[in-house]
DNA sequence: CCAAAAGTGTTCTCCATACACCCATGC
DNA sequence: GCATGGGTGTATGGAGAACACTTTTGG
């Protein structure tokens, strides 16, 4: 079956940057190509958007396709349109970035044939397409909106320490941060839940587990508070 | 001439949404449409993006056939691409804002025979398609983003006083700002440059006027300086 | 001389920052 | 008992917020 336009019409895409936190390290899910052009280089995963499918839909189907993640942080980064950044045909992807945590979920490495795998992003390849300005364009986007939306919980498990979460914080926002500073803004903001357990199997005193208390910060939300680190 | 696709393709658009400042309002550009749907409605200034056509360059024309408007602060703000935002066929828009002087510049109100006008974003009439949802996206960016991006001059001529800037954010952010607490805090940033020139024409004590100084505010920037009011 | 906006300093409060030691636990 | 990270308080400086009057100019 084929479609007639009156027009060429440029192809539409998605493509997902998955950021994962894995113990101290921050990485991106990067698939490698198995066909030209770019082949055998590392990519970001991604493909067409369907004529009848939402755009959110098709970077989660996408993104499920790729690791089984189904519930996860999502949202639009930006789209990418230029002339050639496909050097088949005129292709304008509308690019998500995703926010997961590698110890919680269970992430297959891959669903079908093709080789995945989570690369440090202080280590990346070279990548095919424009997906290297991806990268920067995501990773910017991120040292941003973690200083003033609370999304590095997303990275987390559900139950976390304060020493986890300030790594987050450090690891993105590449400095390091006084602790008992940090401890006093992020808990005077009233949104983690404090409960009563703490870390197992660790090799000295265990620390307290919180929670991210979502209905309490749309509450303040929606009464002017803004939260900022 | 016609062209066939394996499966059928999403149509790819721009639109605009072009906020102006004008003495003491801001103002949105509407277009009434002379087509079905929504034949009377207004709505955003946009188009089809030709497939050899870089995304930016499709809102610079839609913008310049619309307004005359050539040197002009513009930047991505979303991709909307909602099944039914269009009820003819799917249709996935790349939306531009950008940032204009009323005054500086003079803009026509229209380049064809279409009915184009200026709203205040206080009074604005129901829009076609989806662009009320794209007009608030826009209003919540331009709040967020005057906050720590130096945009405010964009929507100001090119010499301006310190009133007018502090007028600008007041508009934007809906809320008053103390004039002596502005002035020293936009004065100790040292991104304006003081002219030797003053206001003319008003009927009272005329005004110092200042320009954005660009080069030192990148100069800066470049040195970890961070833009905050 | 009146109306209208320009321009200007000080005080107080609060928050960000800098900084070092003891505690609990596992091995 | 030792290594490892957990957990805690205070002092200082600087920035934001609140606040009112005089000056300049045109009409």
């Amino acid at each position: 079956m084929a479609y007639e336009y009156e027009y060429p019409r440029p192809a539409l895409t998605v493509d997902c940057i998955i950021f994962g936190l894995d113990k101290d390290e921050l990485k991106v899910m990067l698939i490698q190509r198995d066909l030209e052009p770019f082949e055998g280089r590392w990519a970001l995963p991604g493909g067409f958007v369907r004529v009848d499918e939402e755009l959110e839909a098709a970077a989660l189907r996408e993104l499920s396709e790729e690791t089984g993640i189904t519930e996860v942080f999502l949202e639009q980064l930006y789209t990418f349109g230029d002339l050639q950044r496909d050097p088949r045909e005129r292709v304008v992807s509308v690019v998500y970035y995703a926010l997961v945590n590698l110890e919680g979920h269970k992430i297959r490495a891959s669903s079908d044939a093709r080789n995945a795998a989570w690369f440090p992003i202080t280590d990346m390849p070279p990548l095919a397409f424009d997906h290297d300005k991806i990268f920067d364009t995501a990773l910017k986007r991120l040292k941003g909106k973690i200083r003033y939306q609370p999304i590095g919980f997303e990275l987390l498990p559900e139950k976390f320490t304060l020493s986890q979460l300030q790594n987050v914080y450090e690891l993105i926002l590449e400095k390091r941060l006084d602790k008992r500073n940090f401890r006093r803004k992020i808990l005077k903001m009233h949104i983690l839940k404090e409960l009563d357990e703490i870390q197992q199997d660790v090799a000295h005193r265990a620390a307290r587990l919180y929670s991210f208390n979502e209905k309490k910060y749309r509450q303040m939300m929606n009464k002017g508070f803004s939260f900022e680190i």
